[in-house]
DNA sequence: CGATTTGTCGAAAACGTTTTCGATAAGGAT
DNA sequence: ATCCTTATCGAAAACGTTTTCGACAAATCG
């Protein structure tokens, strides 16, 4: 590997002088620096980052917390995030915390000992305690939170505005007639879960539904998996013969209780008309197709490192810095699952 | 942030017998070590990880790059590959090429100027051109490839048996009494393509059933898309009105054409019997589910890294590193688009 | 012509570790 | 008493950059 050393001895110059030719520092002379830049580029030198970033205190490198990689929404959070690093000459160190709060807590340790430049994170569902969040600031490290995020925290977040996506959800099923509307909801504790839940209650009570606790389903299982929505499925039918709209948390969900409801013979949208959130995918190519809740998650990812970089930058000049809640808008798609 | 010197200061030892009481170091007594550890852990103290990887020449991170992250086969590897490098203590950057050539070459070049361990990349299918990977065995840096590999590269590679799966899917359609049987290639260019089509072919020779080139579509567009599948269908259907079955590159694709040929009016498996490949989740979910062909995209990635891991440790300590070829097997998973 | 400015360069410190190689003292063996 | 081992520590170099500060010559000015 060549070093700025090997170049100034060819060279018959000082390190100082290479680097600074480099770097296009107004002390060196024109030809002198034309002379360095044409053998750095013949010897294929590159800068040893080891050495730049002791020197600079700085990475380049931003660590990214994300609780389930393999899923739609957030791989499209994660490619969102790259490619605005990427644009800025950042790298992106991602890493899986499983919805796990004990291994969200080790990682962050772990990017705190990489030094790394920011941090973005999606909270585990599990989590519920935030010291390690507060270490992550206390080390003058920017945070930007985005999707599950915990509001007392002191950071930039950035968000979709859950409920009033719900708010739009369950006003649709409303509007194309429905009287006794369910909730899949999910776990207990995401904010996101307790929003879409507030957001489906207040449609119900602007519209003058009656708001009945037992058709709201609860699953406090990590996954939010296929098989919760058939299980929820099968108890919504023996418990409530009534029912003729569902508004779920999740299209995986959503897609689990349809095909249930179908095998029972129950027609969708027909007899009961479903809506998800998140907008999959697949929820666009299945039959019936999937009425739900978009999310934008690409924009999400390009937002959040939008504000880590700014801190990421404000921090560096020692200006204080200003936190901001962005809320992304949400779409309602409509497709077959409703009727019109 | 406190280092070595504060420790040693505040103990009034040098900063060496404190570096080397926190490394089980023998040469300090256990008392010192263990003041020492107390007051470095009672300090936070944590160590720089710049100055670290500038002395011992490696940053314990490697470098990821795939063509796309929105996709379920390489999420799934690219949670395999993130999983089996935290458990030895490895972090991971990754980064998409978008399948094109260009981008993939500057982020190798990215990488290398970074100085990662080592790089696991899935080539773009834009990339015939292998410059830029040699470039990185002339680096000294470990590389595995996997899934789109180039054969002709020599270093480690984990791939999945294309042909023998393509064979499997075929003889499937064979063995339920199909006749006429298309296949949807995708692109020219990459293996995967080459040797599905070639496992193709080899199970209709071997089921005496001539080949037919005008039963097999070819596209060129790079994303293997949804629509890609319905243009195709809508083709063959024009083209051929015997056929009785089609073996389909991808499960999008084959969701896509599925749609369109039912859309028709034709009957999926009575009329016509689809096997896709990949088994992307969707597929079980979908009506009627997909035939298809699983690939193990975690165990790909897991095994990724642990060849990886391995060509670490070996250029390490000096070894002559032995390339591997791990092949993965794959399984015809039996689902409805194929009548029994 | 002396004084001052401008243009080029380099010495040296610093970033925080790791590791080699001695140094010293204490203890044991002879 | 001398010699050798053993245990414990530290000085110093090295990793490769960046940046401050000063040195020197040449050019400009009064």
């Amino acid at each position: 590997m060549v070093t700025l050393k090997q170049i100034a001895e060819k060279l018959g110059l000082s390190v100082t002088t290479v680097s600074k030719a480099l770097k296009e520092y107004p002390d060196v002379s024109k030809k002198t620096r034309k002379l360095v830049r044409e053998t750095a580029s013949m010897l294929n030198y590159k800068p040893n980052s080891f050495a730049v970033n002791l020197r600079t205190r700085e990475s380049k490198t931003i660590g990214l917390i994300i609780p389930e990689i393999v899923h739609h929404f957030f791989s499209n959070i994660i490619k969102g995030i790259i490619s605005q690093a990427e644009k800025k000459g950042y790298l992106v160190i991602t890493l899986q915390s499983n919805e796990s709060y004990e291994l969200e807590k080790k990682q962050i340790d772990l990017l705190l000992s990489k030094r790394v430049d920011g941090i973005l994170i999606s909270l585990a569902n599990e989590t519920g305690d935030y010291k390690h969040l507060t270490e992550i600031i206390e080390n003058d490290t920017p945070l930007v939170m985005f999707d599950k995020i915990a509001k007392i925290i002191r950071c930039s977040k950035v968000l979709i505005d859950d409920r009033k996506a719900a708010y739009k959800a369950t006003e649709h099923l409303i509007k194309i007639g429905c009287k006794r509307i369910a909730h899949f909801r999910g776990p207990l504790l995401p904010q996101n879960s307790i929003d879409r839940f507030l957001g489906y209650k207040q449609a119900l009570l602007d519209y003058n539904i009656p708001y009945d606790a037992s058709l709201v389903y609860i699953n406090d299982c990590v996954d939010m998996s296929f098989e919760e929505g058939k299980i929820n499925a099968r108890q919504l039918i023996k418990d409530h013969k009534d029912v003729d709209g569902i508004f779920i948390n999740t299209d995986l969900v959503a897609i689990g209780a349809m095909t249930e409801i179908i095998k029972n013979g129950i027609k969708v949208p027909e007899d009961i008309s479903i809506v998800g959130f998140s907008n999959w995918f697949m929820s666009s190519v299945i039959s019936p197709s999937l009425t739900t809740i978009n999310q934008p998650g690409f924009e999400m990812g390009k937002k959040a490192f939008k504000l880590l970089y700014k801190e990421i930058k404000d921090i560096k000049k020692n200006k204080a810095i200003t936190y901001k809640d962005v809320v992304l808008d949400t779409d309602l798609i409509i497709r077959n699952s409703t009727k019109s």
